[in-house]
RNA sequence: GGGCCGUUAGCUCAGUUGGCAGAGCAUCGGACUUUUAAUCCGAGUGUCCAGGGUUCGAGCCCCUGACGGCCCA
């Protein structure tokens, strides 16, 4: 895919030609005076007051984008982090200097020094009195209209994506400032932000598979973090009273337009408080957000327009599956009779789907779609939540609710539990349901914590907010790929040959008399299906031959 | 898992009824001292995703597969 081509080859001897001359393509230092974004508030500056003082010289740097070349002058498009500007070079000015220009390239970086000035046309420009390689390119950008569109490699090679596509660039700003934006709001309500270990030796606080790894020093199988909810409330129960952590969290599932393996979650804990608390500052830090990033509470995702204003619709889960499935779950309460009503309703199940899987599975078939503007389902059954108190006086439901705009789970939260004796028990629940419904994910026992809550804990409202999500929504993106700088995909041709290559070098180690046909065998039967229909079997022999001595 | 669409130059894309493989950008050579997607003259550039089939002849038709996108489950 990323071969050395013409493009390179002739870039390749340009830059050696640069060095002949005594040029260094890759000077270390070069002294800027302004960013391009300060110097176009500059100018702005001079020309609105009447001195007509000329100024003194600039020296702006950055990556050239477009190159209008006259002969004896040349108009190049700058561009850095802030902004763009041009710069105009002319033979009679520069001198020898000018000779720069033959061996420049689009997508160079370069600093240019001279006055500030506006072109006939009114372009703002720098007039160089000397211009300096930064930085030379190898490889030539994307096409400078469309820009790179090849899906695939803008994941893949997002530092293209980015040069090439203003959008994109806008996109990654705007979810730092929405990060930002977070960190204030709850520092503002007094929350401290907090770290808490990744690597764990129980991956309990949600519902996922977690990926394992080993610790080499105390020879242990540790498992990646699915949620940061246990370490949080510990630091709750330590007297820390608001608490969040904005993190990643791994979950081993599959990827598509709402999943990454990782993702970056928000959590908040907040002692002395309930569900309903948390409610009231999800639905104001949300339309917070979207007034200081984008000026309005109302977005528009596609053909959808969504008020973000509080208060958002607020609903119980029991009169959702109602309203939008036409079944109340309290006359199913058991998977039996409750998945006889799904298979009517097209909802597909499966003979060991739990009760509370199935009232999942209802959620997200029938209701959420529905849930377009911006609402809270509240009133979870107490089978799928273990770590949320109940509801006084209907003990089948416990104080949680998840918040939905545009079809799409954006945060989970609960009252918390922290009945010491009872949170056993619901984990013991689980570790039944799990014996019982095999394949299944459920939560997981964690004894430290168990420990921990017995030394008491207040009550506590906590929040879990999924900022992938959330930056879809705000940025009017449908797939998280969009929102992730570095997402995760599947096999790319070079990872596949890599693999193989591997996987040849191991096999010959280990037996190194191992013959081509052998080994070619054995590398038909044991690479992963995935990888194996992806090489030819010429290729596979050839790659064997390759590595014979 | 199913359906639809796609895969052609470095990039973005055309490609007629099955009859010499194309454009723009980029690149290379030349002209041009105020351009704005500069312009003008000239040049080079291909595993048409892979494999099979039909045909005198396949980028195009048929089959199989790979990869990708979208939709559905």
């Amino acid at each position: 895919m990323v071969e050395r081509d013409e493009f390179f080859q002739v870039r390749s001897e340009k830059l050696e030609r640069l060095r002949q001359q005594g040029i260094d393509p890759y000077p270390a230092r070069y002294k800027r005076t302004h960013t391009i974004k300060k110097v176009l508030e500059l100018l702005a500056k001079r020309e609105s007051k009447p001195t007509d003082t000329e100024g003194r010289p600039v020296s702006i740097t950055g990556r050239v984008i477009a190159v209008r070349n006259m002969g004896k002058a040349a108009f190049l498009d700058i561009r850095d982090g802030t902004g763009q500007i041009q710069g105009y070079l002319q033979r009679d000015v520069l001198g020898d200097g000018y000779d720069l220009l033959k061996d420049l390239d689009l997508g160079d970086f370069l600093g240019v020094y001279g006055k500030l000035t506006r072109t006939r046309r009114g372009e703002p420009s720098v007039s160089a009195q000397s211009i300096t390689l930064l930085g030379k390119a190898l490889r030539p950008p994307p096409e400078k209209w469309r820009g790179l569109q090849d899906v695939q490699q803008r994941f893949r090679q997002r530092e293209v994506d980015l040069l090439s596509n203003q959008g994109v660039r806008e996109r990654f700003i705007l979810r730092s400032k929405v990060v930002e934006g977070i960190r204030r709001f709850l520092s503002n309500r007094d929350f401290i932000e907090v770290e808490t270990p990744i690597l764990l030796a129980v991956a309990a606080g949600g519902v996922a598979q977690p990926f394992t790894t080993q610790h080499n020093a105390l020879s242990r199988t540790l498992y990646l973090r699915i949620a940061t909810e246990l370490h949080l409330k510990r630091c709750i129960i330590g007297g820390l009273d608001r608490v969040f952590e904005i993190g990643r969290i791994f979950r081993n599932e599959g990827l598509d337009a709402r999943h990454n393996p990782e993702f970056t979650t928000l959590e908040s804990y907040q002692a002395y408080t309930d569900y309903n608390e948390v409610m009231e500052m999800v639905e104001e830090m949300v339309s917070t957000l979207a007034m200081d990033n984008l000026g309005a509470t109302q977005i528009q995702v596609g053909e959808t327009s969504i008020e973000l204003k509080p208060s958002w619709k607020r609903l119980s889960l029991r009169e959702a599956i109602i309203t939008y499935a036409g079944l109340d779950i309290e006359e199913y309460p058991d998977a039996q009779s409750l998945a006889a009503q799904m298979r009517e309703r097209n909802v597909p199940v499966t003979q060991e789907d739990s009760w509370g899987r199935l009232v999942d599975k209802l959620l997200g078939d029938k209701v959420e779609p529905n849930l377009i503007q911006p609402t809270f389902l509240m009133d979870y059954p107490v089978e799928m939540t273990p770590l949320a108190k109940r509801i006084p006086g209907n003990p089948r439901y416990v104080e949680r609710f998840e918040g939905f705009i545009n079809g799409m789970e954006v945060c989970n939260a609960y009252s918390e539990l922290n009945d010491p004796v009872e949170q056993r028990l619901r984990f013991e629940e689980q570790e039944e349901l799990r014996k019982d419904h095999d394949g299944e994910d459920f939560d997981r026992l964690d004894e430290e914590f168990l420990t921990a809550i017995e030394y008491g804990m207040p009550p506590t409202g906590g929040l879990g907010m999924g900022i992938d999500r959330l930056m879809m929504m705000l940025s009017g993106q449908t797939t998280i790929r969009e929102v992730v700088l570095f997402p995760h995909l599947s096999w790319s041709q070079e990872d596949i040959f890599r693999e193989v290559d591997r996987r040849i070098q191991d096999m010959r180690s280990e037996d190194p008399s191992i013959t081509n046909d052998t080994l070619f065998n054995r590398l038909s039967s044991e690479l992963p299906g995935e990888v194996r229909s992806r090489v030819a079997d010429g290729e596979l022999r050839s790659r064997i031959e390759q590595r014979s001595n």
